[in-house]
DNA sequence: TTGAGAAATGAGAATCATTTTCACATTATA
DNA sequence: TATAATGTGAAAATGATTCTCATTTCTCAA
């Protein structure tokens, strides 16, 4: 029977405190050495996949390795998504009605069940387009 | 100045003949060779980020490693995205209009300009979900 | 044509996130 | 307490991607 160690409680309680801030797993360790707890690299990832497996915390892809975050309700994430900026890197998350009709209509109509907490768009945002605008007139 | 290898047609060739399909550099590289026209990872790899560079092919990111894809056209992705599922890994592309007034919400309300091209939902497909139900239930 | 210089290529080394291994520590339960 | 199960972390292994550099291929002006 699994019991509850030191370091998971540190790992579950850092996402916590960091909600709606997505958190690689180089992250997580600064922060928990910061902490004064430091937990090895391999307990991380261990942890992270478990979290992730009971649906404590989700994970995003993205180029320069997973992300992962912490969520607050089961149903958390009906409508929310995150943005991903390809200019500066910055990942931000944010709630949108106009996810829900899409996501019926892929269940319906192409039986595929969206996992909506992992949803994640990859563009610019507007300081960023600004800059490229900039570059491409000169 | 630049000018055309045979690589470089060799590998554009090879991502249009497979066009819908998302391929990695290795299965890039398995295909090339199969081709008869063997070319070196570094510049599968130099040359991927050259025509994703000029728009030519899209990139999306998954956990086992990214997947290139040829574009059709300018506007293609206006209104497609592509469905990962966890449970089999399969990538299934397909068009949608419910993307676009989500597009345009977070254009105008958010001021984030999405990369149409890269979007990827991951989730489950209709046999992976029947065999976690048919697991879950044991 | 020729040859200097610009680009491109590919084998192998380097990098970096993630996973695995394994000896050891901790906890549960008999 | 003894013992089996599970968790931990340092170090090694893995695997995708990037870098290095010697070599090849092209371009273009003389």
């Amino acid at each position: 029977m699994p019991y509850t160690t030191k370091q998971q409680q540190a790992i579950l309680a850092c996402l916590e405190r960091k909600q709606g801030q997505p958190l690689s797993a180089a992250d997580l360790a600064a922060e928990l050495r910061q902490d004064g707890s430091p937990v090895g690299l391999a307990t991380i990832y261990r942890q992270l996949e478990r979290l992730e497996s009971t649906g404590c915390i989700h994970k995003i892809n993205t180029e320069q390795g997973s992300y992962f975050q912490y969520c607050t309700h089961a149903e958390d994430g009906a409508g929310c998504l995150l943005l991903k900026c390809e200019g500066c890197g910055r990942i931000v998350h944010l709630d949108c009605s106009y996810l829900q009709p899409l996501y019926e209509h892929l269940e319906q109509e192409h039986h595929f069940t969206v996992d909506r907490r992992r949803t994640l768009f990859t563009g610019l945002c507007a300081d960023c387009r600004a800059r490229e605008e900039r570059h491409a007139s000169e």
